[in-house]
DNA sequence: GTCTATACGATGATAGAC
DNA sequence: GTCTATCATCGTATAGAC
């Protein structure tokens, strides 16, 4: 199964994307990087810069939701459901570093109505990772701590991982994982 | 004390870069945000956009080393530095929002040699705040963790708090301080 | 210190030949 | 499916009148 030359494109511009920032990326650039010569021939191929944008933006969000109802699915411990999304972050960020990377961080040049269909999948996605958190603490398994402040410390630092973790790193993902549940889950135990 | 015009222009800079990134904030929009017809005399004022970047990234990197300069040379233990970097970031970020956020989130946009120096300074930060890690592990206060992963699971936690704690929360900056705390010191605690 | 006028390059995107 | 040619628009920045 060889890649379409619409993936290819899609690819080249995400990578863009990643290095230079979507507005800094230009169609002239993504064109030569995929070995044409005018801008103009990619559009056999997107609608338009923005729609790369969107469907990385919307794929990944799907992503991380499909991610955290199998996790409300199982009948885990709140400790176990909050590794279980340590881990589901990790895994999406070392598998596919580009696409999670602009997700995270170029989302908010999407226009209207991506742009809240996008916010409102993100703040989903938050609320359901908080009640996890707020399950924890009623248990007693967490800490009393405030679920919010805990959320985005916890969150924050798993969702920047691809910012300094990247591949050939002399860490291998197990170790990082390991480590990261000491750091960001033993601080939040009872 | 009234602010000059020069500092209003900067701030106006400053608080569209934050809220559209640099490349996205017009000359056009911050002339009009500071009620001037015309972009063209903004240049009465600063020598370029680059220029409010520049100030803004350097400013904030001399900022953070001499904050780390600081506690260096204090006698505390390992424990007792982490807390009082963790303090350094928070006290930062919720006192100076906006260039904070500038500083954390744009500074790939500085042209050479500005980024180089950019680079290196915030390269300097990171190692410093390794060691200090390193010395608590060594010394059987922390667990025995990868440093790196420590250094960049707690950086990025509190170097993206602007991204989520703004002005107007029901969480006060002390309550915010306490829970970040429990949260990143006691899971590295031995 | 602000304005008008303007230079000049880069941008995303379209129409149509081949 | 890629090319040439072209477009309208917007970007930062400068020169010079007032």
């Amino acid at each position: 199964m060889s890649k379409t030359k619409k993936q290819l494109v899609f690819e080249a511009a995400a990578e863009l994307f990643m290095e230079k920032g979507y507005l800094a990326a230009s169609m002239r650039e993504i064109a030569k990087k995929v070995g044409l010569e005018q801008a103009s021939s990619l559009y056999n191929h997107l609608k338009s810069k923005e729609e790369v944008l969107i469907k990385i933006c919307l794929e990944n969000a799907e992503r991380f939701i499909n991610g955290i109802a199998a996790v409300e699915q199982t009948s885990s411990t709140p400790i176990e459901k909050l590794k279980a999304l340590i881990h589901l972050h990790i895994s999406i960020a070392t598998e596919d570093r580009t696409s999670v990377t602009v997700f995270n961080d170029e989302w908010r040049h999407l226009s209207e109505p991506h742009l809240n269909d996008f916010l409102t999948k993100r703040k989903d996605y938050e609320n359901r990772f908080k009640k996890i958190i707020e399950s924890g603490i009623a248990s007693g398994d967490f800490k009393a701590v405030d679920p919010t402040i805990a959320l985005y410390t916890i969150l924050t630092s798993i969702r920047w991982i691809h910012y300094w973790y990247k591949p050939g790193r002399s860490q291998s993902v197990v170790d990082l994982e390991r480590d990261v549940f000491v750091l960001l889950v033993e601080g939040l135990k009872n």
